[in-house]
DNA sequence: GTTCGGCCCCTTTTT
DNA sequence: GGGGCCGAAC
């Protein structure tokens, strides 16, 4: 052994320490001992990133920097150091306790971490990883959205802003109604300037921190007339926002980055409090998100003054950055080595989730890309199915290819829960949805039409919300007629005009109704309703919120309006109400003696997909962008045509095109063990029947990868249109790369000598069986059963059948006669 | 004031 | 295909 000492004691350690690691590959290991300064993670999809993540803190908590510090402990001796040496090569149980005494060095008190992710599914998996790893210890470590720490952090300091620290949050859809009255009120063509263009300024603009203000006066020296238009609907905006004492999900960052900016003190108070900065997927931040992670962690050179080096470590994959379209930049992952001079960078390339023809399909359609930081990603798993392209005549027939693959699958021993669907455009489930129920499949749909975002949904919130706070006049229009309670549009325009120009939030309006010209003959209905809400928040104070849930339900009449008229909508409505309820006692339950006011804290940054149970064993459905961070057996990625992925709007767009691009790479490496990709000749979307050629993703994964269908050459009676969108476009790639053959340009179709690909199961149905009621049938995954029902349908039937143990499942009888016979 | 029907629009992805 | 908005009828 050479060196001195000190380097020989500082490898010595950092050996020990490593001990602890061993269940980590030589870069993992490397990452979490590399605790100090600024350090870039590039960590490819499925390297193990999170148990990375999770093993750093641990590191940190147990060792402090002592694998990543050159400072000796005052009374090491050369005895200590021996000592060391010899417990790396063997360590003995019995001297564990004083290797951590000397290997230790500040072991970093749990508080002091905080991990920033973007989704709450993310946060959650850490949490638990991490408590599953440390114990309760790690219930003090801050792992959180960046929207939940902001929450927190105003909680505690936003007055020093002038809002009140009880402030509500608009969700997008709040802030779309907000804006779509403002426009109106404004007098601005909804044509010429739409609520959701609007909106977007807006975003961008609290993404460079410009105020409405700001806005308004340099649109105003320009002389662009429509941005002092867009400037005068922000300030307006603005305006409500505060008068309602109400932040949407920007300014919930823009916010927390002013307050810490903006005061030493509160930014002296977290730069104390955390030593150790994370953020997860760093590849997604925006500008202001950049701004409060290197506000928090310090040290940055632009603009937050360096308290001291700053311990930041940023997780992130260039090639997963998916979402600029929400103001992600990736210049943030990719100049972070010139943010901070003295970053190190770790790249994690070997890939534990997928066997090779998934991950080199994945890098050949990235490797398309321009702009990245170049990366690619191996795996010890050779060999594996290689991918399977299915090209169906409609999404018809599509969904029924997925279908049977699927219950072939379940034949072979497979689980619901190992598919997953995704797609690129929420709308695509229908036809899965209707294919999946047809054939007794069990799904879940994570996204989509929200629960959360349910008209009814929305109006129950709305009333706790009103309840908790009275100022919140959006909300309080929503449901100061719902349900109706005879006051009617004049009244309501008049009283939010008084309150206008007395600058008062509407209740206070309503409360001395009596006192105006003109709400004389309404005086009696809008008394009663201040008095519903006054009678039901007093209420709120003195009972457990599940029963005052109740109560309210009650007291409004909610439900009793929808039971009048009892339609299968309103039926589902009032289902819808009461299953608000389970989300109030599931709350509860994790939150004892949580109250109404922590109930809407928690709500509003809550989303569906966090509902996401890995337990059940179901089939998912969700969209690509949903579906990061997660890992299924077998994939499907759905409607892989040109026009829909990628999307019809990003197609001459090259930027656009790469994080398209993007998305698909993230999609692909979710599988592990298989993965198709489905396309249909004609597809019918938003009621428009469109031609698309399978997409040109497809296309660029090379054939040693993926299998793919011979051409079909409309043979007689089997004429597809399919040239017209593939002639003019020739100078894409489809053809000699898809179908293996050909000079470039020159058409494939009609080569012969490929081999037909096997007909799927859905294309040729069976012959078909006539079953009738009564019959005994046996499934090939549902077992036994007999048929209870049978309805003809369009030239099929649909079959009711109940299964031994499994219930009653309705299948079409084409489809199940391949895996059900009569017995 | 309320309800219903028709018309028009859009149509990405999410905290 | 569906949701929001407007106008007309009750």
């Amino acid at each position: 052994m050479s060196g001195t000492f000190t380097e020989n004691f500082i490898r010595a350690r950092r050996d020990v320490i490593a001990l602890d690691f061993m269940h980590l590959n030589d870069i993992q290991r490397q990452a979490v001992l590399t605790t100090e300064g600024p350090l870039l993670l590039l960590a490819g999809a499925g390297s193990g990133k999170t148990t990375v993540l999770i093993n750093r803190i641990a590191n940190l908590i147990k060792y402090g920097r002592g694998a990543d510090t050159d400072e000796l402990p005052a009374y090491a001796t050369e005895q200590d150091l021996k000592f060391l040496e010899g417990y790396a090569k063997n360590p003995a149980p019995d001297h564990a306790e004083r290797a951590l005494n000397l290997c230790a060095v500040e072991p970093v008190e749990p508080w002091r971490i905080i991990a920033i992710t973007f989704t709450n599914k993310a946060a959650d998996e850490l949490k638990a990883r991490l408590e599953r790893m440390l114990g309760t210890g790690a219930d003090d470590v801050w792992a959180i959205t960046f929207h939940s720490a902001c929450v927190r952090i105003l909680r505690r300091d936003i007055d020093r802003l002038g809002f009140d620290r009880s402030f509500t949050i608009y969700d997008t859809s709040d802030s779309q109604s907000l804006m779509k009255r403002i426009l109106k009120e404004l007098d601005m063509d909804d044509k010429t300037y739409p609520y959701r263009t609007v909106l977007n300024y807006i975003s961008k603009a609290k993404d460079a921190m410009i105020s409405a203000e700001a806005f308004y006066q340099s649109a105003d020296k320009s002389g662009d007339i429509r941005k002092r238009h867009i400037g005068r609907a922000y300030m307006e905006y603005s305006n409500r926002m505060k008068a309602s004492n109400a932040l949407d999900f920007d300014d919930l960052i823009l916010f927390a980055v002013k307050l810490l900016t903006e005061n030493p003190d509160v930014l002296d108070y977290y730069q104390r409090r955390f030593r150790y900065v994370l953020i997860d997927e760093y590849q997604d931040t925006n500008n202001l998100q950049y701004l409060l992670a290197s506000a928090l962690a310090g040290g940055s050179n632009d603009g937050v003054p360096p308290r001291r080096q700053a311990n930041i470590c940023v997780v992130g994959d260039d090639d997963q950055s998916i979402y600029k379209f929400r103001g992600a930049t990736i210049e943030n992952i990719l100049s972070f080595e010139s943010k901070y001079k003295d970053a190190r960078v770790i790249r994690l390339e070997q890939n534990y989730r997928s066997t090779s023809h998934i991950l080199n399909a994945a890098n050949d359609v990235i490797k398309n890309n321009k702009g990245r930081k170049g990366k690619k990603l191996w795996t010890e798993k050779e060999g594996g199915d290689m991918l399977t392209l299915y090209v169906a005549r409609d999404e018809r027939e599509e969904a029924q290819f997925v279908t049977n693959q699927i219950i072939q699958n379940l034949a072979d021993g497979g689980k619901w829960s190992d598919h997953a669907v995704l797609y690129r455009l929420n709308a695509q489930s229908n036809q899965l949805e209707y294919a999946f129920k047809r054939s007794g499949i069990p799904y879940r749909i994570i996204g989509g039409t929200r629960f959360f975002d349910r008209a009814e949904i929305k109006d129950m919130l709305a009333y706790l919300c009103v309840i908790h706070n009275p100022a919140d006049d959006l909300r309080l229009m929503r449901i100061i007629n719902t349900p109706p309670r005879g006051i009617g549009q004049v009244t309501l325009d008049l009283v939010q005009e008084i309150a206008a120009t007395k600058q008062l939030p509407v209740f206070e309006v309503l409360k001395a109704s009596g006192q105006y010209e003109g709400l004389h003959k309404s005086e009696a209905k809008l008394s009663q309703f201040v008095k519903l809400l006054d009678d039901l928040r007093e209420l709120s104070e003195t009972m457990p919120l599940d029963s005052f849930y109740d109560v309210l339900i009650d007291k409004t009449g909610y439900v009793r309006v929808l039971e009048a008229k009892a339609t299968d909508e309103n039926l589902t409505r009032i289902e819808n109400v009461r299953e608000l309820k389970s989300n109030i006692v599931n709350f509860l339950k994790e939150t004892e003696g949580g109250t109404l006011f922590d109930f809407l804290n928690e709500i509003a940054l809550y989303t569906d997909i966090d509902q996401y149970d890995r337990g059940a064993d179901s089939v998912v459905m969700m969209t690509m962008h949903s579906a990061k961070g997660l890992e299924f057996p077998t994939v499907f990625i759905v409607g892989a045509e040109e026009g829909i992925f990628p999307g019809i709007r990003t197609i001459g767009e090259p930027e656009e095109m790469e994080e398209e691009r993007r998305l698909c790479y993230v999609a692909m490496t979710r599988a592990k063990e298989k993965l198709y990709f489905t396309s249909a000749r004609q597809r019918m979307i938003f009621g428009k029947t469109t031609a698309g050629k399978t997409s040109r993703f497809v296309d660029e994964i090379s054939d040693e990868n993926i299998e793919r269908p011979a051409p079909l050459f409309s043979p007689a009676g089997y004429s597809f249109d399919d040239d017209g969108a593939d002639r003019q476009e020739s100078s894409h790639c489809t053809d000699s790369r898809t179908y293996r053959s050909g000079e470039p340009g020159q058409k494939a179709y009609g080569k012969k000598e490929l081999k037909p690909w096997p007909l799927p199961v859905a294309a040729a149905p069976p012959p078909a069986v006539s079953y009738s009621k009564g019959d005994i049938v046996s499934h090939k995954v549902f077992g036994r059963g007999m048929i209870t029902d049978v309805q003809p349908a369009g030239g099929d039937a649909l079959l009711e059948v109940a299964f031994d143990g499994v219930g009653t499942k309705r299948l079409m009888a084409k489809s199940a006669a391949a895996y059900m016979q009569k017995l």
